[in-house]
DNA sequence: TTTAGCACTCTATGCCCTCGAGTGCTAAAA
DNA sequence: TTTTAGCACTCGAGGGCATAGAGTGCTAAA
């Protein structure tokens, strides 16, 4: 679908969200081949931008009014962005500077990172404190209840007791369950997060899914233990005109300010993810609600058996992508080296 | 003035409040009679009303609406509240027991009290660490510029230089300020800033205006060197109805968010003030425009001479005053118990 | 001194209208 | 076949206008 798109029709894309997230208002033909002098008429351009509207990454908010990049359009953007763009060279000399010159205290570089991301970026920063111990899996049950709702009850290798529950695709006999919690046991005894993830191959389709659950339980617990959040920059988000007279950014920041629903989001995303790579969650995903109006930028830190952190940038839809993702993924390298420096060899 | 009210005034001034405190909307006299079952027409509101209004105490937000409090009525009342009311015992003890109940460690009490203070008020909060040293004055010279313009050049016991511009009432010789600087460099040798405002009596008019000014400076210094600044609940303030498409309250949070304004703000205002007392600050008192549709209720924290901090809370003007204030005290004593207990004697 | 009655004021709301940017389509031009 | 000029059409933004209703201030009676 989306990389059947012409030359032409991939420029006009772009100019589009580069307009569109310059202005935020809605793009129309003629403004765009005035705009960038195109070599062709606004007629031409309006073609095109059906063909982008029929594929998906371009909207019309109402029939008489330009083109918005769709969060479609946004996800095409972003996936033919990955890893191209740089932070210039001054900026990045800039910003190490800062935190070199810094004496070892990770608290003050966890604010430095945040008050950086929120700079740079204009949007609203979060960096979570690197924390050394993972948990590690150590046993658990599954316990049929009603139907297809099972509790899962986990145990790591600190103690720590969590319970869940899960509904299966189907009903299960107790049984059956027993075997899955005895074999995922047997497999993942004394494993980390990190490893847990590479035992998807080895298990069948129910496994899988009870997997994921333990996955998801741990890195919450992680995150947890992690505790310290650094937010900054979240007067910038309501500065952005989308969000006069509504109150979605509120419901957004609120996201960040209250541990439990920031817990559920890092768990669900970047947990899951490896060091390095950076993830960009755009309009919620249809999942979260609150997040609708928004994306988020998000990478993991740190060093995996060492300790690892979460940093990342919450800013509207419309967001500058190139520039939030080259300045988290910096800014997350940046960490990562200082973590290693100072805890690791 | 206001102090000339009768107790029907003072019972219907209460009344307009507690219920724009609630509903945020204009106050009518009808509404009022029927709604806490008054004994007395409307008419009879509408005439003490009409006192009230011309005594700067209500506004009407126009001429056919009900009436709001004014700034001066929310002072009024606030000054009619000083230290009556206490948090119910049942929340002192649940917050007394979180504290307690935590390790040693002063980050998590910070944010701990930022986040009671924000629960309990549902405002924004704003909590500063305990910093043990307070800087020394050790120096001073003033410096005649051009007409009433003076430099003040101010040296601490660190040795760090402060500089600062002057504007005196009318014009001074330069042997005057010499004789000044000299006089206060030697009364003030050594002192911190609480010993500073002692010397307040010691002095005529011209030097008062002058040690206000070191004070402010040295306050700010201290500020400076208390470093993190643990915000919550900047969301809860978005909630309220008056910032609803408008962004007067990303201009009043951008002040927490930024710390040259904060400090600003802190200096001028609650390091002036001893600690245990509690400081409101409604509407920005006609001196910080971007304080203007928001109040603060602040204090101090910890013990003078061995260390202290500032927290507050951050609300709509129609803040609910009495409850904010007695949360803001009570953590205020709390705090000062852990900084006491761990730090000193 | 209090209250009923009443004319008056002003906002909020809904409706209608116009204006204009932008579209999609068609037919001609390249 | 592709591009472009031309044109009728659509729809939201915004201004003007009338209406409804809450609340006032004043006057005169209780």
């Amino acid at each position: 679908m989306s990389h059947e798109l012409t030359d032409r029709q991939k420029l006009i894309l772009n100019l589009v969200i580069h307009e569109y997230v310059q202005t935020a208002q809605p793009v129309g033909s003629q403004n765009l081949v005035e705009r960038f002098s195109l070599d062709m008429s606004s007629a031409t351009v309006r073609n095109e931008m059906v063909s982008l509207t029929e594929s998906g990454l371009l909207r019309q908010p109402h029939t008489s009014a330009g083109r918005i990049p769709s969060e479609e359009g946004y996800r095409y953007f972003v996936s033919r962005l990955a890893g191209s763009a740089e932070l210039p060279q001054t900026t990045q000399r800039t910003i190490s500077h800062q935190f070199y010159q810094m004496r070892y205290d990770v608290e003050q570089w966890m604010r430095l990172a945040a008050s950086v991301l929120a700079h740079q970026s204009r949007s609203a920063s979060l960096v979570t404190a690197p924390h050394p111990e993972q948990a590690r899996f150590k046993h658990m049950e599954l316990i049929s209840t009603r139907g297809r709702q099972v509790l899962m009850v986990l145990v790591t290798a600190g103690g720590e007791i969590h319970q869940s529950m899960l509904t299966l695709p189907e009903p299960v006999t107790q049984g059956r369950l027993s075997q899955v919690a005895n074999h995922i046991t047997e497999l993942a005894q004394g494993c980390q997060i990190e490893a847990l993830k590479g035992l998807r191959a080895k298990l069948d389709a129910l496994e899988v899914d009870v997997l994921d659950l333990i996955v998801r339980e741990i890195g919450q617990a992680d995150a947890l233990k992690a505790g310290e959040v650094y937010l900054d920059g979240l007067t910038n988000v309501l500065a952005e005109p989308e969000f006069s007279g509504s109150d979605e950014a509120r419901r957004a920041l609120k996201v960040l300010e209250e541990r439990s629903m920031l817990e559920d989001l890092l768990a669900r995303t970047v947990l899951m993810n490896d060091v390095g790579g950076v993830q960009v969650l755009i309009g919620g995903e249809g999942t979260w609600e609150d997040l609708r109006q928004v994306s988020i930028v998000l990478a993991r830190y740190g060093s995996p058996g060492l300790a690892t952190g979460t940093l990342g940038v919450l800013g509207p839809i419309r967001m500058p992508y190139g520039r939030a993702i080259s300045t988290v993924r910096f800014v997350a390298g940046l960490l990562s080296d200082l973590v290693v420096d100072s805890l690791g060899g």
